[in-house]
DNA sequence: CGCTATTGACTACACTTGTAGTCCCTATAT
DNA sequence: ATATAGGGACTACAAGTGTAGTCAATAGCG
């Protein structure tokens, strides 16, 4: 809840947010190939989530396992919520032509998009 | 186009997205109000967005007029799309959803996305 | 013409973040 | 029983950030 969750962090949340509940050791294996990082390096960011309360641990023999605490769907609000409100006065529709003109949208994207705006009309009629 | 902007910098580009040129004094005055930022604080700011090129500065009399050097649309494209590559997969529509369910949509919302949707359709075909 | 207020340049310093390293405990293999 | 490898807790330390303070030049007021 306190704190914000760095972009290193970030890292682990994408992690555990694909699996969970996850050991330190696994969680720095499956980064390693990305980031290069050392266990000692992950383990410090998990140490920091867990005391940001952004991951939580339960003992499993004499080491834990981690998993999210935050979801990937929460997060996501949170995050979308914060960039449209900073950068588009809370409106949707300026940062989804943002997208468009950086050809951030494929056609299936567009399709979903449609579907979408037809159920959000329907909602609120 | 080094360096990322920060949360306390973002700041002063807002007020320079919203009036430019302007003088340090100046966007302190606006900020204060906010933020509180002493003018020294409002200074350090603008030269650390000086030396990372975010923010140009052109001599009048004896002090800097400013104005930022990357505009607020690429600005926000960027973080957009970094945004949706970090959280959906590049997809825009959950982005989308996300904002209507954390109820960040209000009816004219809708209505630009339809029209918005219309028209990447018809841009696609 | 000297004083003061203002300005940019440079300096300060604590806190956060990225990236590890050290210490100590204990489960396990010999 | 002992040595060892792997685990978490704690420590380290440079770079980045938030938030100012000091210094030196000078434009303008009295």
């Amino acid at each position: 809840m306190s704190g914000q969750i760095t972009k290193a962090e970030f890292e682990i949340m994408h992690v555990l947010w694909d699996e969970s509940p996850m050991a330190a050791a696994d969680i720095a294996d499956k980064l390693a190939e990305d980031t290069g990082w050392s266990l000692k390096t992950v383990k410090t960011l998990i140490s920091r989530l867990v005391e940001k309360g952004a991951v939580a641990h339960e003992p499993d023999g004499r080491r834990y396992l981690y998993r999210p605490n935050v979801s990937r769907q929460s997060y996501a609000r949170g995050a979308t919520k914060k960039l449209a409100d900073q950068l588009f006065g809370g409106r949707a529709a300026p940062l989804v032509a943002h997208l468009a003109e950086g050809e951030g949208l494929c056609e299936d994207d567009i399709q979903d998009l449609e579907a979408l705006v037809k159920e959000l009309k329907r909602d609120s009629d």
